[in-house]
RNA sequence: GCCUUGGUAGCUCAGCUGGUAGAGCAGUAGACUGAAAAUCUACGUGUCGGUGGUUCAACUCCGCCCCAAGGCA
């Protein structure tokens, strides 16, 4: 099975500069793992990499999805296999790089993502726990014909329970005995996860100090833009951090400064629980980045790759 | 100088006819299988501005002082 390195870690931690080192170093190619990168005309708020940050290493899964519809794991790890398929038919080395963690995981774990959504079983479902103790019922449902899962599953998180319930009535499976299945096979890849470590308050300072830089790019014209060209608010894209924030702003709800504010933010606590996901990931090999170079860490991870 | 209103958790504030206090946010930790930059969970001892007094008991009532905002001179 492949082996893929895989850059990993919160946001605003460099992953994209040590990225294009590794690959400007071994012939590589990035295939981008970000939930946000991959709609198309999101670029400043999401941080996507600009033609001078590449130094003219390819770059996939940025841009390759319309804003109005809203991609999916299942969606990310088709495209995204492709792409990897097309590096290594050309003789070079896909290079993973992004922050969310759910997308890399589909890559490289055996992940079923049975039973596409279904907006005609969703929607009655979240219309049930809307209402006054639905989701006590919802979960109370999910307990009888998956007791593993609703043990596993707080009542408040309706997001999940609806879709436990969701893939049972689509599959004739419980999500308990498609995870099952899930651990006889193999993932696609082997995943080789190297994360950007950095001390907690330095790692917060940088993403102001990013947010900053974003809005002086003219990221309120971006938000500007895509709402002109109706993208509607509420949707998977405007909820991005930074799209939903200005959105509000420019809608007059607030000034654009406490905008600001908000999306720094909210920024730091999604690094927070990107911290939380990928801590939790046994096989990420921790590299200390604070002070060194994005070549001097590329190097470690070249190291640290061949002498495990 | 006088009057008024405030001073309670890192921040914004609630509260007590007197029985030593609690929300939201932040922070920290955790979860996560076709929405994942989303969604969900757990964690609250702080000289209740200071100091005297009344009281069995004061964050709560009274006096004085300090600080802030506003008003009057």
């Amino acid at each position: 099975m492949q082996e893929l390195i895989v850059i990993c870690g919160p946001t605003a931690s460099g992953k994209t500069a040590v990225a294009v080192e590794l690959c400007l170093a071994i012939g590589g190619e990035v295939i981008s793992a970000d939930s946000m990168q991959v709609y198309r005309g999101m670029d400043i708020g999401t941080a996507k990499p600009t033609a001078a940050e590449m130094h003219g290493v390819p770059h996939h899964m940025l841009g390759v999805a319309p804003p109005d519809e809203p991609c999916s794991a299942a969606l990310y790890r088709e495209r995204a296999t492709e792409a990897i398929e097309a590096v290594n038919a050309r003789g070079n080395v896909p290079v993973v790089c992004g922050g969310t963690g759910l997308y890399i995981d589909a890559l490289t774990r055996p992940m079923g993502f049975f039973a596409r959504g279904d907006s005609g079983v969703r929607g009655p479902l979240e219309a049930a726990a809307a209402e006054p103790g639905g989701k006590e019922r919802l979960h109370a449902t999910l307990r009888e014909i998956d007791p593993e899962s609703a043990a596993r599953l707080h009542v408040n998180d309706v997001r999940r329970v609806v879709r436990a319930l969701e893939v049972y009535r689509l599959t004739g499976r419980t999500l308990t005995q498609q995870r099952a299945l899930d651990r006889a096979r193999d993932g696609a890849y082997r995943g080789r996860l190297f994360g950007l470590s950095w001390p907690r308050e330095v790692l917060y300072r940088r993403i102001d100090r990013r947010v900053d830089q974003m809005m002086a790019d003219g990221l309120a014209d971006e938000v500007r833009r895509l709402l002109d060209a109706g993208l509607a608010e509420g949707t998977t894209a405007m909820q991005g951090i930074g799209y939903k924030e200005i959105a509000r702003a420019l809608a007059g709800e607030c000034g654009l400064d406490e905008a600001v504010e908000r999306v720094k933010q909210a920024t730091r606590n999604y690094a927070k629980r990107q911290l939380t996901w990928f801590r939790r990931d046994e096989r990420v090999v921790w590299i200390e980045a604070e002070g060194r170079s994005a070549r001097d860490i590329s190097r470690e991870i070249l190291a640290r790759k061949e002498n495990p």
